[in-house]
DNA sequence: TAGTGTGCCGTTTTT
DNA sequence: CGGCACACTA
């Protein structure tokens, strides 16, 4: 029945997958197989007769969300595969808040803050507590103010951040942060897991019942989970202590975002009766790419000592290739990739190009595109940030959900209404006073604008065409939730029409290239919502969710597919590819200028660099470049120091600015594409 | 309140 | 280079 074959597995595999009640350790280093045992185990648990739907599988990105859940999909069929809870914390998190958020006071349904939401919010309280927001910088508050959440505790419990003179700042803003999102009924991530957490702590029938649903608990990445999720998790397990979690050490890389390796390296003591299993084949990669990873990591301190071993033999040497600059870099890469498609007969979607930091991606793309190779970047969530994107997004959101107030205050004033920060406030406390939803108050000085002073015929008539509207728009995008028929995305343009938000950014971008740059990316919202309704047949509501949790793969999928990856080194960790370029392998990229002043960050860079090197699987160049344009300047740079840690018996190094190779190198290229294309054309 | 100009500053990494 | 916050004017 099951397509479920154990003899795929090796001993250790096989022991960790067939393993069925307590808790189970899986701690091994890259490629050995950590992902392929939780899916395996998922069916094997289902074909044991444990019901799919009492299986929860937590990973921590979406992409490797879905891509576990297709995995399941082809060893059980999409059917059962449907039925096993399989997603990240965050989205738990928010299913779990969608049915029982009312718990803590909060009215459903609730709003889910972005980071730049949260960012106002602080700026409103340093307003608020007249502090400048150029000596206590909103973005450090913030990340201060989460820390504490996915410790669980307030700033000033923070022992790293005791002596940081931001922390008392911090601790007097979560105050006034925590209300502030609780009046508007919003949530910002880290609420996402840590609401459910106070809800299992005050209502112990709640914990129970999700308690009870999740009999198989079974977590991917572990070691980039926070002292938050491990009390999330255990609140889930106390019970029967089924719970299995995989992963490796010498991949954290989320330290930033509060990850502790401690929970992987203490959870044997954690979670009595633990069975731990270690795997050390490594099935990704050939041997010299695991000997440079394996030589890079051991210059860390702090580890578990792993040893992985692959049967794949030697393989290829790595490259490292030297350019003079980032432009030189990006063309070569370009060149290289349609050199190795043809020498190894690879396709385009056997290639990744893994960077540090997104703006990087750049340079690449341009160069792709002038060699007609076709590309997609992951991650990066600028496009989110536009403005032109959230004023969008915002308007959607306030006509699926007049209660949303931060959407409707963002948008009231766009395009220009006459409403100005001064007015915004009068009509939050004109809110207020009448204990009114701001919604509501703007209903009303629609049809009574003398209600607050300085709002004259002309912001009145405005406001009530506004309303007006995002009724309107209400009921057509609820009618449509029961009309198939109905295409999402006519409706949206609909909205961008009657708001002629259009023609506001024409008149105030004066640069006509971005003003249509802007354009397109609100046109881009409108297609990915019609791709979103064809292929999931969800409504605004829902896509709006999905756009709040997952800001990634918007596109079309089987497009995206087709390509060169291009991504960060963090997006990349649980991937791999036939054949990686590493770029950008200088200081202040890799390591990160940020984190090269401290030991641990720079481990946490050095794990980076491991990551990167293990998503290869046969093929793997490391390129630096010596000058870099940034910020419209030729800067110099230093090739990384950890292209030193890898041994010279498993690289190569060579020079792109070396014009004689490059040269021969495109000249081999041409002819190579020239004597493939006459095949085709004979075979054909 | 809207619209223009100036000057600053940068870029981690993600849910 | 490009985006953004702030200040100043109409
Ligand atoms: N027993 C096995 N026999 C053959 N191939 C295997 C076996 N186990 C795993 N693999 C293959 O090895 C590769 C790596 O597996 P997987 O992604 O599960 O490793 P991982 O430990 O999760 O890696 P990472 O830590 O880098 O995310 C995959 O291509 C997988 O199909």
């Amino acid at each position: 029945m099951l397509n479920l074959n154990l003899d795929q597995l090796n001993p250790e595999q096989r022991q960790a997958t067939t393993h069925i009640d307590g808790p189970l350790l899986i701690l091994a280093g890259a490629g050995s197989g950590k992902t392929r045992v939780i899916t395996t185990r998922i069916a094997y648990l289902i074909q044991r007769g444990i019901k799919p739907e009492s299986i929860l599988a937590v990973s921590f990105t979406n992409k490797a969300a879905t891509e576990m859940k297709e995995r399941v999909a082809g060893v059980t069929g999409p059917k059962l595969a449907k039925q096993v809870y399989l997603s990240t914390f965050h989205s738990l998190g928010a299913d779990i808040l969608r049915r029982d958020i009312d718990a803590l006071g909060y009215k459903k349904p609730f709003a889910i803050l972005d980071q730049g939401d949260q960012n106002a919010i602080i700026r409103d309280a340093l307003k608020e507590f007249r502090l400048d927001p150029k000596i206590v910088d909103p973005g450090r508050i913030l990340s201060i103010i989460s820390k504490a959440k996915m410790g669980f505790c307030e700033p000033k419990d923070l022992p790293e951040l005791r002596h940081d003179p931001l922390t008392q700042y911090a601790q007097k803003i979560d105050g006034f942060y925590k209300k502030a999102l609780k009046g508007l009924n919003a949530v910002d991530f880290d609420d996402l897991i840590c609401l459910p957490v106070h809800i299992f702590e005050q209502h112990e029938k709640i914990r129970q019942k999700y308690a009870k649903k999740f009999q198989y608990v079974m977590v991917d990445e572990y070691q980039d989970t926070n002292m938050l999720q491990l009390l999330f998790l255990n609140h889930l397990v106390k019970d029967h202590q089924n719970l299995c979690v995989v992963g490796d050490d010498d991949q954290s890389i989320y330290g930033f975002r509060g990850a502790v390796a401690e929970n992987i390296l203490e959870f044997e003591r954690q979670f009595e009766g633990t069975v731990m299993v270690k795997l050390e084949q490594n099935y990704r990669s050939t041997n010299l790419i695991l000997d440079a990873a394996n030589a890079v990591i051991a210059n860390n301190e702090v580890r578990k000592d792993k040893a992985l071993w692959s049967a794949a033999g030697d393989g290829e040497k790595l490259r490292y290739i030297e350019c003079d600059d980032d432009r030189e870099e990006a063309e070569y890469v370009a060149a290289e990739i349609e050199r190795y498609k043809l020498d190894y007969d690879l396709d385009y979607s056997d290639f990744a190009i893994l960077y540090r930091v997104n703006p990087q991606s750049r340079v690449f793309e341009e160069a792709l595109r002038t060699y007609s190779i076709p590309y997609t970047v992951l991650g990066g969530q600028e496009f989110f940030d536009r403005k032109e994107v959230k004023d969008f997004v915002a308007y959607l959101r306030a006509c699926a959900n007049p209660n949303d107030e931060v959407s409707i205050r963002r948008i009231v004033n766009v395009p220009p209404r006459g409403i100005g920060p001064t007015l915004l406030e009068r009509i939050s406390e004109f809110a207020h006073v009448n204990k009114w939803t701001f919604r509501r108050a703007l209903n009303e000085l629609a049809r009574d604008p003398s209600r607050v002073e300085g709002i004259g015929h002309k912001v009145s008539d405005k406001l009530s065409d506004l309303v007006d509207m995002l009724d309107d728009f209400g009921d057509r995008f609820e009618a449509a939730e029961q009309d198939p028929t109905v295409r999402l995305a006519e409706l949206g343009r609909d909205v961008l029409k009657r708001t002629h938000m259009i023609n506001h950014i024409l008149s105030t971008e004066k640069n006509p290239r971005i003003a249509r740059r802007r354009v397109d990316n609100v046109e881009e919202i409108l297609s990915s919502l019609a791709y979103y309704q064809d292929r999931s047949g969800g409504t605004l509501q829902k896509f709006l969710t999905r756009i709040a949790l997952d800001r990634s793969d918007m596109n079309d999928k089987s497009e995206e597919q087709k390509g060169v990856k291009l991504m960060t080194l963090h997006s990349s960790k649980g991937l791999e590819f036939p054949c990686v370029f590493l770029v950008g392998m200088e200081e202040e990229y890799l390591p990160h200028i940020r984190s090269m002043n401290n030991p641990q960050d720079l481990s946490e860079e050095r794990r980076l660099a491991y990551v990167g090197i293990t998503r290869a699987k046969r093929h793997l160049t490391l390129t630096s470049a010596a000058t870099r344009m940034r910020y419209g300047k030729a800067e110099d740079r230093e090739p990384s120091r950890f292209l030193a840690e890898i041994p010279p018996e498993t690289i190569d190094i060579q020079r792109a600015g070396d014009a004689q190779s490059l040269a021969d190198q495109r000249e081999a290229q041409n002819q190579k594409y020239l004597s493939a294309l006459k095949a085709q054309i004979f075979k054909s």
